[in-house]
DNA sequence: CTGGATCCATGCCGATACTG
DNA sequence: CAGTATCGGCATGGATCCAG
């Protein structure tokens, strides 16, 4: 009766991206971090596609995020439980991807 | 400590591709397809790029190429016992991917 | 029927510079 | 500190033609 999988090209559309996967396992860890902390964790990420992303993430409500106007000011993302969905469907793709890789290589991290 | 997530990557790099999906979901439906039956079933796809898939996917050994050479004569493709490892996670995602975007969208399939 | 080769189109990503 | 704007490159996908 043949399912389609139209859900699996919305979830790429969100975690395709080249860095996105990255930022959700990095506040995944922190549980919190702050736009610079991002920005260091993830090297040679830039503004641009930082923010490109984070922004998209957002707009998926997978990411919450809070400013501060304390000062000096600033924002911390964080996961919405939306987010934290997502995290055992990361391990499992993660075991899997490491898998299949295995035997064959000339790919590096 | 801070495990990473490199085979997400990796899997990314195998799975994230606009068709791959695609291909591999309806080889784990109907078990084999001929070239010309995937090319059908995949509207839309043009040789160039359904080749191009075929042999990534070939190259990962999720899928298995089969040739006959009789007349006329035909190839047909399935998923091998790595390829059907993929299929609990596709639903996973799927689900997940559905759950997603099911309240704000513009999604269309 | 199957699929390689070549060229073209598009979209994501990045560098740089600038703002509240 | 936390972004935005503009511009450009490069990778990936597609069209078309051709071959075993």
């Amino acid at each position: 009766m043949e399912k389609n999988i139209c859900g699996v090209k919305k979830a790429l559309s969100v975690i395709g991206g080249k860095w996105r996967i990255d930022i959700l396992w990095h506040l995944a860890q922190h549980s919190n971090l702050r736009y610079n902390a991002l920005k260091r964790a993830l090297v040679g990420i830039t503004n641009t596609t930082l923010n490109r992303s984070l922004n998209e993430l957002l707009a998926y409500q997978l990411i919450h995020r809070e400013q501060f106007d304390v000062s000096p000011p600033h924002v911390e993302y964080s996961l919405t439980a939306e987010g934290k969905k997502l995290i055992p469907v990361f391990e499992i793709i993660n075991y899997l991807g490491l898998e299949m890789v295995q035997k064959k290589d000339t790919f590096s991290c």
